[in-house]
RNA sequence: GCGCCCAUGGCUCAGCUGGAUAGAGCGUCAGACUACGAAUCUGAAUGUCGCAGGUUCGAAUCCUGCUGGGCGCACCA
C-alpha cells in the first residue's frame, strides 16, 4: 500500500515538473509514512514542506499544487487533504485494504519477501572467532545477529553467502598448541606451570587426554618449536569441529568456513602486498612496511610487515577482503564486536586502496552481552577459562528464548541477557507473547476444522465482510510486513523484526480477546478464519526469518 | 590526551535517512474466563528526551560546547 501511494506521490511530482509548476531540481527521498493518528488519515508524506524553501513558496500552497496533479486511475483513495504545516494526508477507502491480503494468500510462505537486492551477491561474515576455545555468550550474539541478517537478505531479494572466517594463524594459535602441550606433560606427571599467556580451560586438559591416548607418550621429550605445531593443528581441529556443532545446534550455519592459513599457503597475502607496493600505497620504514591508510581517511598510517619479516593480521584481512570482492559479492558485510570499531577506518582504506568502493564493505558492530542471574552479573573471566559458553546457555534457556533475547535490541548497544527470564515461561518473556499468539491461531483453525470449516482461499471469502476497526487495523499490520523487511534489510537491522513481531501479535491478541472468529455466521466465520490464517502467515514468515520456531502447540 | 558509541517514565528499551499530542514491555493500581488456548485482554498513573546554546516552518533525531558512562587508541588477533 505504501509503494501504491508514493507511486502515485511521485507521478504527482513528475506531472508538476513537467507542467514547470515545481522546479525543484533533484526530488528529495519520497517520504511516506504510516500516521500516527487516523485523524491524519492512513498514509502521510511531508514532500510539501521539503519542497517548500526550494521553491521558495508556501508549504500548504506547494501541497496544494500536488493534490491537484494527483491522479488516482485505482480509484484507491477515499480522499486526500492537506493539513498542518502542509503535509499531505492520504486516507484509503476501507474496502481497498482487505484486498491487499490476495497477496498473503498468493504468497504463502513467501509472503514479505522484497526485491531490493534484485539478485545481488552479498557476502555475510560473521562469528568468526579463533579455534582457541568453545564459542562464549559474546559470541552467540554475534552468531545470531549475522544468521538473521544473512536471511534478511535472502529475503530481501540477495543472493547470501555465509561464511566464518577462522583465524588460524598466528601466536593466538601458538598459544593453544604451547597450552596442549604442557597439560600432555603434566598428564605425563610433570610438573608444569602454565605461562601466563597460555589457555586454563578444562576442554585443553581433555584435548591433551586424546593426543595422550592416540599417541602415547612419545612426545613427551621432544623439542618444543617441532611439536607444538602438531598439538596445535590437533587442537585448532577438534575446537573446530566443537563450534561448527554448537553452531549448528543453535541453527546457525554456513556456506564456507575460510582458513586464514590458506591466505598465506596460497601466497593471498604476498600478492596483496606486491599489488599494494606496486601502487604506491605501502612505504618501507625502519625495516617496517606501512600502508598508508591516512591516504583514505584514517588517522594514522598502519604496519601490514612488521620489524622481524612476519605480515601482520591487518595484512592478512586486507588479503582476505580482497579475496572476497574477487568472488564477485557486490556487498561485502563484516559482524564484529564493538570493541573491534576503531578498526573500521584502516579497513575501509583497505578496501579503497584495492580500488573497490567505500561502501561495499558494511560493518555491524554487536555489543557486549552483560549475562544475568536473577538480576546478578554472573562473573566472567576468559583468561581463567571460567566463562559462560553459548552451548551451556542455548542448552540451559533454549534456542528460541536465546535467539529471540539477542534480537531484542538493536545490535549495536549493550545487552542484559539473564538467565532466570529467558527460561521463565511467564508474560516477562516477550518470546512466548509472539509464539503464543501463533498458536493460538493455530488452535482457532484446529477447531474449525472440527466444525467443517478449512481455512478458505482469498478467492472463496467475502472480505467485504472485514469492516471493523479491529480488522482493518489487523489487515494493515499485516501488509507492513514487507515493509518491514525492506528496512530491516536496507539497514541491516534485525531487532526491526521482533518489535514487528511484538506489535502484530499484539494487534491479534486484542482482537481475540473482543471478537469470535468462528461464530453461527458462517460467511463471517469464513472471512475471519482467513484473516486469522493471514495473521499466522506474517507470524510465522516473521518468525522464521528470526529462526525461531512457529509452535502450533505450546 | 585523541577518536568512536551511548544518555528517552521507577526498570529495560523502541522511535523507521528532521515531522503533527514522544511510544512499548516489565513493575504499580483497578478490572475481564459457562464461548475458538488467561503464556491473553481492558483501563489508570508515570517524561524538562543528561545540561546549555545553535541550525529552521518544525529537533529525542542535525551542529557546537559541557557533564556522566562504555569502548578503542599495537610491529596482538
Amino acid at each position: 500500500m505504501k509503494k501504491k501511494l508514493a507511486e502515485l506521490l511521485e507521478s504527482a511530482l513528475a506531472a508538476c515538473t513537467g507542467e514547470g509548476l515545481l522546479e525543484a531540481g533533484n526530488l528529495p527521498y519520497l517520504e511516506m509514512e504510516l500516521t500516527k493518528d487516523s485523524a491524519h488519515g492512513d498514509y502521510a508524506s511531508n514532500v510539501a514542506m521539503v519542497l517548500a524553501s526550494r521553491v521558495r513558496k508556501n508549504p500548504r500552497q506547494v501541497a496544494g499544487i500536488i493534490r491537484e496533479h494527483l491522479s488516482d486511475p485505482d480509484g484507491i483513495l477515499e480522499k486526500t487533504e492537506i493539513a498542518g504545516p502542509g503535509f499531505l494526508n492520504f486516507f484509503v477507502k476501507e474496502d481497498r485494504w482487505a484486498a491487499l491480503l490476495a497477496e498473503v494468500d498468493s504468497q504463502g510462505e513467501r509472503y514479505g519477501a522484497v526485491d531490493l537486492g534484485k539478485g545481488g551477491n552479498v557476502m555475510v561474515e560473521f562469528v568468526s572467532a579463533n579455534p582457541t576455545g568453545p564459542l562464549h555468550i559474546g559470541h552467540a550474539r554475534g552468531a545470531v545477529v549475522g544468521d538473521v541478517i544473512a536471511r534478511i537478505m535472502a529475503a530481501a531479494g540477495f543472493a547470501v553467502f555465509r561464511e566464518y572466517y577462522i583465524n588460524d594463524a598466528g601466536n593466538q594459535m601458538h598459544n593453544l598448541g604451547r597450552s596442549v602441550f604442557f597439560r600432555y606433560r603434566e598428564l605425563l606427571g610433570e610438573k608444569v606451570e602454565l605461562p601466563e599467556n597460555c589457555y586454563q580451560g578444562d576442554y585443553i586438559k581433555d584435548i591433551a587426554a586424546e593426543i595422550l591416548k592416540r599417541d602415547g607418550d612419545g612426545h613427551r621429550n621432544a623439542d618444543e618449536k617441532t611439536v607444538v605445531p602438531l598439538f596445535t593443528d590437533y587442537a585448532a581441529r577438534v575446537i573446530m569441529e566443537g563450534i561448527k556443532e554448537d553452531l549448528r545446534e543453535f541453527g546457525v550455519t554456513f556456506e564456507k568456513y575460510f582458513s586464514e592459513r590458506t591466505l598465506y599457503e596460497n601466497d593471498g597475502v604476498a600478492k596483496l602486498l606486491a599489488l599494494l607496493e606496486e601502487q604506491g600505497f605501502v612505504y618501507r620504514e625502519e625495516n617496517t612496511l606501512w600502508f598508508k591508510s591516512t591516504a583514505f581517511g584514517d588517522e594514522k598510517d598502519r604496519v601490514v610487515v612488521r620489524r622481524n619479516g612476519e605480515p601482520t593480521y591487518f595484512a592478512a584481512d586486507i588479503a582476505y577482503h580482497k579475496n572476497k570482492f574477487s568472488r564477485g559479492f557486490d556487498t561485502v558485510i563484516d559482524i564484529w564486536g564493538a570493541d573491534h570499531h576503531g578498526y573500521i577506518p584502516r579497513m575501509a582504506a583497505g578496501i579503497q586502496a584495492l580500488g573497490y568502493d567505500k561502501e561495499a564493505l558494511r560493518i555491524v558492530l554487536v555489543q557486549l552481552v552483560n549475562l544475568l542471574r536473577d538480576g546478578k552479573p554472573v562473573a566472567m573471566s576468559t583468561r581463567s577459562g571460567e566463562f559462560v559458553t553459548m552451548k551451556e546457555v542455548v542448552d540451559e534457556v533454549g534456542r528460541d528464548a536465546a535467539r529471540y533475547n539477542f534480537l531484542m535490541r538493536r545490535s549495536d548497544s549493550h545487552l542484559d541477557f539473564d538467565l532466570e527470564l529467558a527460561k521463565r515461561q511467564s508474560n516477562e518473556n516477550p518470546v512466548y507473547y509472539v509464539q503464543y499468539a501463533h498458536a493460538r491461531i493455530c488452535s482457532i483453525i484446529r477447531t474449525a476444522a472440527e466444525r467443517g470449516y478449512a481455512v478458505p482461499r482469498y478467492e472463496d471469502v467475502d472480505v467485504g465482510l472485514l469492516k471493523l476497526a479491529e480488522e482493518i487495523q489487523l489487515i494493515k499490520a499485516i501488509t507492513r510486513f514487507p515493509e518491514v523487511v525492506e528496512g530491516a534489510a536496507r539497514t541491516l537491522e534485525p531487532h526491526r523484526l521482533t518489535f514487528y513481531l511484538n506489535d502484530l501479535a499484539s494487534v491479534f491478541h486484542s482482537y481475540y480477546n473482543k471478537n469470535r472468529v468462528i461464530s453461527d455466521d458462517e460467511g463471517l466465520s469464513r472471512a475471519r478464519l482467513f484473516l486469522v490464517a493471514c495473521v499466522r502467515t506474517a507470524l510465522g514468515n516473521a518468525l522464521r526469518l528470526l529462526g525461531v520456531s512457529a509452535p502450533e502447540k505450546m
